[in-house]
DNA sequence: TAAAGATTGTTATATAATTAACATAAATGT
DNA sequence: ACATTTATGTTAATTATATAACAATCTTTA
């Protein structure tokens, strides 16, 4: 990748929403737009835009803009959106549930080829088109497959002893919805958290403190 | 609120894990704690630590450190976790159910009063103590409850009309699941957006370009 | 085909966030 | 009670992020 020197995660975090919104525009059939009217639409500056954008090459033309569709592309490729990681979900509750039906895993970078619980009740379950398999046979499918990605969709409490088991095979990227902190214990571990009851605290912060 | 003048979000978002590390602390007993000490257990920086807290008054002592029990308590009223703001759910699916399921609102400074949604098989199926309501209520149920906040884990397609209504009838806080952008639209909404497929997109990102 | 207008990539500036330094004061130990 | 240690609150320095400025260059149009 052409002028990557380790970007800032600030930048890194923006990328989906650039993704978000040529997508957005390309399905309206649009061909052409500059950092002014994109930073418009994105609600950011036009400098923010063209910062960012560079820190990967030069996609644009002086006087034209940038092509919509090739951007897109672009983005998509730096996010890596056209790899299949084989990931699985741990938790088939309501929360690994709505996951597993709702996200468009194959067009994040991902393809979803297991999903756990350990309770009785919900193995055998089917969800999309996987069963729902019981804990006690996810070692045996972590040496089967080669798996990247593992999606903890259970209890911060549940989380460290099949982390250790992940872990030991090799799996070093998760999708963390405890408030397990898994970079404290595996520090080479790629790691991105959901913290919503956090997320639901800063909203409340931010209800007492608002004007009006 | 002492010294609060316009505190930066960064430390804002900031507060709810520090309150999560003190109520740990609290339940194991430990009744003082140093800077230092915590900025290591929460792997950040004394100085950050210090920093963040007086932004909202000096609860500290030289030579001694903060109280643990007392830190906790402060923390939870700049959050105003002490609060009950009326919220109700908008979309009764998984990602719906297992918010209403799983979420302790009452200790996140929100009570629960309705749960609403479009399709007619989810309406009347109980969520914890609530029965579901058909969004042909939700009008009504708006105009006879003084709500303060909404939780739509609808799709984008869906959440304007829906967001017409609950801004009709004075909500202005949201908990947004959907990529739609409501700060664009009306733009004294407190929003804090949750953009799952966003994230999910970062850590693949990070799978790339992690080294090993 | 030349002049005018548009818009980038990039460098410079300004702002924000983090980290370090330290003077001050309380707690502890002898 | 006094000296030593601990650890804060705060100011200073550093680093990171965001914005502004502008020269270079492509597009458009007459």
């Amino acid at each position: 990748m052409s002028k990557n020197d380790s970007i800032s995660m600030s930048v890194i975090r923006r990328l989906p929403r650039y993704y978000r919104f040529l997508s957005e525009l390309d399905e309206q059939a649009v061909d052409r737009i500059s950092s002014t009217k994109l930073a418009q639409i994105m609600n950011v500056t036009a400098s923010q835009v063209r910062q960012d954008l560079n820190c990967f090459g030069g996609f644009g033309q002086q006087g034209y803009g940038y092509s919509v569709s090739q951007l897109k592309k672009e983005i998509e490729t730096i996010l890596g959106l056209n790899n299949s990681y084989k990931a699985i979900i741990i938790g088939a509750g309501n929360l690994g549930k709505a996951l597993a039906q709702h996200m468009s895993f194959e067009r994040l970078g991902f393809e979803l080829v297991g999903c756990f619980d350990i309770s009785p009740e919900k193995v055998g379950s089917d969800i999309r088109d996987l069963k729902v398999r019981h804990d006690s046979e996810l070692e045996a499918f972590c040496s089967e497959n080669k798996l990247d990605a593992a999606f903890l969709c259970i209890p911060k409490s549940a989380v460290e002893n099949v982390l250790d088991l992940l872990y030991r095979h090799g799996i070093r990227s998760y999708w963390n919805f405890s408030h397990f902190d898994i970079c404290s214990k595996y520090s080479d571990a790629v790691v991105e958290n959901v913290h919503l009851s956090d997320n639901l605290m800063t909203l409340c912060y931010r209800m007492n403190n608002s004007l009006g």
